[in-house]
RNA sequence: CGGGGUGUAGCGUAGCCCGGUUAUCGCGCCGCGUUUGGGACGCGGAGGUCGCAGGUUCGAAUCCUGCCACCCCGACCA
């Protein structure tokens, strides 16, 4: 054994940067905060973007797309959503290259194609598509619009991480329009639940559903719907969100419909997303020293053949054993590798499928060949049994729910058990150091305080859960009333 | 933008303080052979503007100056 990882223990993130590379999910590119997605961490995006996709469209939603480049103008016209992202937007201003007089061979800006107005290259579509809409909406019968665009949007970081905080990053945003306020609301806490739902019985990872708390809202939004993770290293990890935005955006884009009492009315509206963050929230809630663990219902290989042999004539043997197991997996629906490739040994191929998460390997050489037999093995586990081949469909079909349950049962006991609760500052403070997770506290519901905290022990407000119950107490820091407990925790 | 650090082959590195033949080693890559049930081994081979520019010197990866890039810690990150 040897290239090993980093152990989680010692350094996380490191331990996190090379799974990443060496799972073949990503690399940073030379584009500084950009990142390129590889074909093997594409298709497990391609797999959770189908899946969303099915549960938007069976809610109602449509797909549709917007431009890439939002005039200044339309963009600063929702004054908080617009300072909220001020700092962190490309910004184009010019439209042309030439050749420079002065270094034969190089490009430079060509002065004089200067933009009457500069473009702003999405960090979020809110204004370009309620500018839109406002061309779509005149009455309450043109309501709802229930539309979500997948796309790329830019949000200048100033310190990225693959996956979790990259400067470009792929996203999908619905966008929704709504004749009344419940029916948005409404709207904006089904998304929410989607998104935990997809996060747990497709991700296997366990979310906690809440409401931001004022600062960690999203600029423009009157309510922030969220869910919550938590990774290995017990930091938190917002892993989507869903707003109610109110009539804000209406009134910035003079979005008006005509209702039945036949009155003038602002639309009300929500957006909401999930982006290529959720594979950072894929990896780091499962993986282990040996790399990837990934869940059955988004692998992309969910079971791995590597043949054992010596000559071709028991390479032959073998794929003719396997024959009729293959096309039987596929008519199944599941997406089986025959890895036969001679060019590497069956060790390198079962560390390498181990590094790619590959939840089910079979292993087949000439011991099994007589004895009818096959060796399978469990990535979640590391346990590998030996069966007979008459088994293997059981066993599989087995093995892909077992692990998808497995996975999300081992991340729940970690989360539930990581979960604090918190009745001094000293208790507190002495939590997040020492343990890290999520601690439950009293909060007197003010900025300032949560602010204060932040200061001292870096940890914020993740959530207020949606659950909750009530509770009489007081401040852990303030020691004002409060009326129930809030989740805080160190975050990505 | 502040503080610190690093740039040597595709990747990871030694050498730099104290200048001196042909720039070190590992992984990876290519060829041949033997191997193949947990990351094979042997032999042979290819691959380098030592980040860039200038300076000092008989001579610079090594010393000096400037620049650039990247990383880490802050600030920032609904």
């Amino acid at each position: 054994m040897k290239k090993k990882l980093t152990k989680r223990e010692e350094d996380y993130s490191k331990w996190y940067n090379e799974l990443v590379v060496k799972a073949g999910l990503a690399e940073n590119s030379f584009v500084r905060g950009c990142m390129v997605i590889k074909p093997y961490g594409y298709a497990i995006w391609e797999k959770m973007q189908a899946q969303l996709d099915i549960m938007f469209k069976e809610t109602g939603h449509q797909n549709a797309y917007f431009p890439l480049f939002v005039p200044k103008s339309l963009f600063e016209a929702e004054e908080k959503n617009a300072k909220g992202f001020a700092k962190e937007c490309a910004i184009v201003t010019h439209y042309r290259l030439k050749s420079d007089p002065e270094n034969s061979g190089k490009l430079i800006v060509d002065k004089s194609s200067k933009l009457e107005e500069e473009l702003i290259v999405r960090p979020t579509s809110e204004a370009i598509i309620w500018s839109t809409y406002k061309k779509w909406i005149q009455s309450y019968r043109d309501l709802p619009i229930l539309i979500n665009q997948w796309a790329n949007v830019v949000r200048w970081e100033m310190r990225p991480r693959l996956f979790l905080r990259t400067v470009e990053f792929l996203w999908q945003e619905g966008h929704t329009a709504h004749s009344t306020k419940d029916e948005a609301v409404d709207e904006a806490i089904l998304m929410n639940d989607i998104y935990a739902e997809f996060a747990e019985n497709f991700m296997g990872i366990p979310v906690i559903k809440g409401i931001k708390s004022e600062s960690e809202k999203f600029a423009g939004a009157e309510e922030t719907y969220c869910i919550e993770a938590l990774m290995q290293d017990g930091k938190a990890l917002q892993a989507g969100t869903s707003h109610f935005l109110g009539q804000n955006f209406a009134k910035a884009f003079d979005v008006k419909f005509t209702n039945k009492e036949g009155s003038l009315d602002f639309v009300w509206a929500t957006s909401w997303g999930v982006s290529t963050r959720l594979m950072g929230a894929l990896i780091m809630t499962h993986s282990d020293d040996n790399g990837l663990v990934l869940p059955p219902k988004l692998a992309p290989i969910q079971v791995v053949i590597i043949p054992i042999y010596k000559s071709d004539e028991e390479f032959n043997s073998i794929s003719s054993v396997l024959e009729p197991i293959l096309s039987k997996l596929k008519s199944k629906g599941i997406s089986v590798l025959f890895d036969k490739r001679d060019t590497h040994k069956p060790g390198f191929k079962f560390n390498e499928h181990e590094m790619k998460g590959v939840p089910i390997r079979i292993a087949i050489g000439p011991k099994d060949l007589e004895n009818s037999t096959l060796e399978i093995f469990r990535r979640d586990k590391m346990e590998k049994k030996t069966i007979s081949i008459d088994d293997v469909f059981s066993k599989i079909d087995f093995l892909i729910n077992d692990i998808q349950t497995n996975l999300f049962d081992k991340a729940k006991l970690f989360t539930n058990s990581n979960i604090r609760e918190a009745n001094t500052f000293d208790e507190f403070k002495s939590i997040i150091k020492n343990n890290g997770g999520f601690v439950s506290a009293h909060w007197d519901g003010t900025t300032e305080t949560e602010e204060k905290i932040k200061r001292e022990t870096k940890a914020t407000i993740r959530c207020i859960p949606l659950n909750n119950s009530k509770e009489d107490g007081k401040c852990i820091f303030s020691n004002k009333s409060s009326n129930q407990r809030v989740l805080f925790a160190k975050a990505y």
